[in-house]
DNA sequence: CGTAAATCATCTGCTGTCAAACAGTCTGTG
DNA sequence: CACAGACTGTTTGACAGCAGATGATTTACG
C-alpha cells in the first residue's frame, strides 16, 4: 500500500463526471479558467480587461455615457466608476459633461487611447489562440454560436 | 423617431459584436448569467451550490478528506472550510478525524445528509431545463464536450 | 530516537464584484 | 413657477475567491 502518488491512486477523477452531469457547473469552471488567463494576460499588457473594452467600444461606437458603456459590455455600474477614472488619469480617456444632459458623461476617446488600444488589440489574436488551441476551429464556431443563444436568452428574460 | 425605448433607439447593440468577436467575453458573460441563475434556484431551495456539489460527491464516492472535496470541485480550500461547517451545523454531515492520518478529516454524509441530497437532486434536472432551454439537445452535446476539452487543458496546464 | 520536511485544515488580508443608498440633474404636470 | 418622480454617476457595505502564513500532525532521514 502507500504508493503515495497521491490523487492519482484514488481511481477515477471526480471531476469529469461532475462535469458532464451538470453543465451549468462546467460552464462556470472553464469560465474562471477563461478569465484568469485574461487577467494574467491583461496584466501582461498593463491595461485591465474592463479598460480594454471600454477603449474598443468607445473606439466602435463614438462617445457614450457611461451607463451605456455598462450595458452594452455588461460591466456594472459602479465597477464601470473605477474604469473609468483610471483610463482618465492615464490620459485614454475624457470625460466631458453632456451638455445636453449634465446627469451624464459624454465619455470620449483620446489619441493616446487610441494608440494604446491598437497596441492591446495586436496582442489578442495570439491570446485567443492560446486560450482556445484545443478546439477546432468547427468547435469554436459551434461554441460562440451557443454562446450567442444563452445570452440572447439571458437578455431577453432580464428585460 | 423618438420612440423612447431607451437603448432600443441606439441602432445596433454594441454587445452581440463583441460577443462574436470576443469569445472568452462571451463565455463570462453566460458564465455569469448562468451562475446566477444557479444562485437564485439554490437560494429557493435553500442549499448553496456548493453544499449541494459536497452532499452529490460523498454520496458518490464515499468519506473524503476537505483536501480532496476542494480539488475535485475545484472549490479553494478556503471556501471549502466554511461549506463543511454549515454542512456539519445543519447535521447534513459528520467530520471525523481521519484515523490513518489524524491531519486530514475523514467528511461523511449522515442520513439527513442523503434525504436533503435526494430533495435536492429532484430539482436540477428542471433547473437545467429551464436554464439551457435555448438549446437543442445537440448543441447542448457539443457544449458539454467543448467544455470537457476546455477543462481539461486547464488542469493539464495548470498542474 | 530525534529532528527536519511535508501535509491538512484554518485563518488573515487583499482584490474584484454586486446590491443598495445617496446627491445632482432632468422631465412632466398642475 | 413648484414639486414629484425618474435617471446618471458615485459611494458604501457585504461577500466570494485567492495567495500566503500558522498550528497540528505525519512522514522521511540521519
Amino acid at each position: 500500500m502507500a504508493t503515495t502518488t497521491r490523487t492519482t491512486d484514488r481511481g477515477t477523477a471526480y471531476f469529469p463526471q461532475l462535469a458532464a452531469e451538470r453543465l451549468d457547473i462546467a460552464l462556470c469552471r472553464a469560465s474562471a479558467a477563461v478569465a484568469r488567463a485574461a487577467d494574467v494576460h491583461a496584466a501582461g499588457e498593463g491595461l485591465g480587461v474592463g479598460q480594454h473594452l471600454v477603449l474598443q467600444m468607445l473606439d466602435a461606437v463614438g462617445p457614450c455615457s457611461q451607463q451605456t458603456l455598462s450595458e452594452e459590455l455588461r460591466i456594472d455600474r459602479s465597477v464601470m466608476v473605477g474604469i473609468c477614472d483610471d483610463l482618465e488619469q492615464a490620459g485614454h480617456v475624457r470625460r466631458e459633461r453632456n451638455p445636453r444632459d449634465r446627469r451624464s458623461y459624454a465619455v470620449t476617446i483620446t489619441d493616446s487611447g487610441l494608440r494604446r488600444l491598437a497596441e492591446a488589440q495586436a496582442s489578442i489574436p495570439a491570446f485567443l489562440e492560446d486560450t482556445f488551441h484545443t478546439l477546432t476551429p468547427d468547435e469554436r464556431g459551434q461554441l460562440s454560436a451557443i454562446l450567442v443563444k444563452l445570452l440572447q436568452a439571458d437578455t431577453s428574460s432580464s428585460h
